[in-house]
DNA sequence: TCTGAAAATGGACCTTT
DNA sequence: AAAGGTCCATTTTCAGA
């Protein structure tokens, strides 16, 4: 499954608007929308491409609160663990999860609509188990970059 | 620009697919395919839909590491901070960051091929200002999930 | 809601290296 | 073989009746 430089260059193209047509992406890469319609197939099916999604303006649903939540574990036994996990992945306000080495735990972004719905959450995701030795709140002033883009380039 | 449950279910679905027809949106949220079309045309026109992009696999493009990394400044000076926003937007390798209020001043996720890769960025971001004052490096051990889902329906 | 034109997708087939 | 290009059928989009 090697990437050639046309690969990349689609993958840049459709990380940045998967609605641009076949033909339009072939003028831009320099290849005929047949072709282009093979790679995209191709890196589809071997699972560099995972999928299109709608990006959705959080502001505009009423979610005007982003934060970041690190959490501390006082039990590592990995069954409570995975029950975290789950916990997390099933939140729907729990937009990213990352488990990291280090002192801290979970490292979540949560988009909420005010403060009041975070303290809830808290409740409900990190005292309920009762394995929560502490966490830590950030409160996001600034959502300076966001997204899911994988540099191509570089 | 208020939105129903039809806009919610339509946004519900286009953040996990934005592939999936106007056809088979209509018949899963019992609208004719005309009627989804209008709604998502109006949606995007309004904002609510920024666009829609490819998801892609970042260990098969080789970036397997990600990491979080939180940074202090030095000097708070909002041209300063403004420098080092437009610096991070413009490297492809800090796919998010986050200005926070509190202990720390950034909140960044870096997709890095490997830890070299990661000093190396450290020392052309962090060190290159003279206005870090320290930095503290997270190393998620498993994504457990990402993505830039909003909620729809809570 | 239905109909139809324009556009996009995706396969068949042929050619080149 | 592997990959590109052209052509064509099918599907999808999207505006007007």
């Amino acid at each position: 499954m090697p990437l050639d430089h046309f690969d990349l260059a689609l993958l840049d193209a459709v990380q940045r608007d998967a609605g641009t047509s076949q033909l339009d992406l072939g003028s831009q890469v320099n290849l005929s929308s047949a072709a282009v319609n093979r790679r995209l197939k191709k890196m589809t099916e071997d699972g560099v491409i995972r999928g299109t999604v709608a990006q959705v303006d959080a502001q505009k649903l009423g979610y005007t609160l982003t934060v970041i939540a690190q959490v501390e574990f006082e039990n590592e036994r990995l069954d409570l663990l995975d029950a975290m996990k789950k916990t997390f992945l099933a939140c729907p306000q729990v937009q990213q999860c990352f488990y990291v080495a280090g002192e801290c735990d979970f490292v979540l972004i949560l988009l909420v609509r005010d403060m009041e719905q975070y303290t809830q959450l808290t409740r409900e995701l990190f005292f309920q188990s009762n394995n929560v030795k502490r966490f830590k709140t950030l409160v996001s002033m600034s959502n300076v970059k966001t997204g899911v883009f994988v540099p191509t380039l570089d």
